[in-house]
DNA sequence: CTGTGTGCAAAACGTTTGCATGCCT
DNA sequence: AGGCATGCAAACGTTTTGCACACAG
């Protein structure tokens, strides 16, 4: 994601408006690595903006992600989670705790795409998810 | 996942019991390579036999995967899908039509654990996710 | 002043659960 | 006979939607 400053002219020039729930919402994931739900930056928006709704959340969300600022974490059957991290990385999941953790290893080089894939798809990227248990679900 | 004359004797061997609905899901996902989703499974079943209920194909799906008889995929964000092929493999799933490949290539002895992740997890596996979009869809 | 964003309530969706009944073993 | 499985309806948790009002530009 882009820095607070920079995400609110791209608002504009995309004719969106900048509103202190948005504002908010970008300064809570600014640099977030703890890669929140919805409900989790809603209770962390609400601390401060009491009258918060959840739609607002989800809506921002939604832009966000629709401008390619955050990314969409499909990893807990549970829920979805938002990174704000949007360069290649990928992630480790305790079966127990979902709590996801960031794995910068740059895999690329090794992940060749597979013939069947490449004719068959046209491929935008890859997302490797080590499961486990974290030493302090063990 | 095992054939459907071992699958019965596995379950008879826990204590549980082979119904002819529970015949008919683990022939539909016998050699099954679609992927399917719980709705998927219902629907063959429902064909075949009318009286079916989601219930008891969630409940089977459970059983199975509880058993490690087949393997839920957390890919698509819109409903869990399930696998009976449980040797390791990976998928691309298409992001327009939401349909999901295997993809056989072993990366095990590429895909080396980061020692961050040996140090804090108990790694039982990972999981690659090609994103992109299929011939059909484009 | 225009139109995008907000917040409420209600709906939608996939999935789970409580419970009475059915049927496998 | 006993207990696990089934099927219905209702509940659940997350996410989406319709709509009136608010406010950023």
């Amino acid at each position: 994601m882009e820095t607070v400053e920079k995400l609110t002219k791209t608002l504009r020039s995309h004719g969106m408006k900048v509103t202190p729930q948005r504002l908010m919402i970008f300064r809570i994931l600014e640099n977030n690595t703890s890669h929140p739900s919805a409900e989790d930056v809603y209770k962390r928006v609400k601390k401060i903006y009491p009258t918060v709704s959840f739609t607002t959340i989800y809506k921002t969300l939604e832009t966000l992600r629709d401008l390619g600022e955050v990314r969409e974490l499909i990893i807990d059957e549970d829920r979805k989670h938002y990174d704000p991290n949007i360069t290649n990385h990928h992630h480790v999941i305790c079966s127990t705790c979902k709590k996801i953790h960031d794995v910068f290893e740059d895999f690329s080089s090794h992940v060749k795409l597979p013939d069947f894939v490449q004719e068959n798809y046209t491929v935008s990227g890859f997302q490797i998810t080590f499961y486990g248990t974290c030493t302090m679900c063990t």
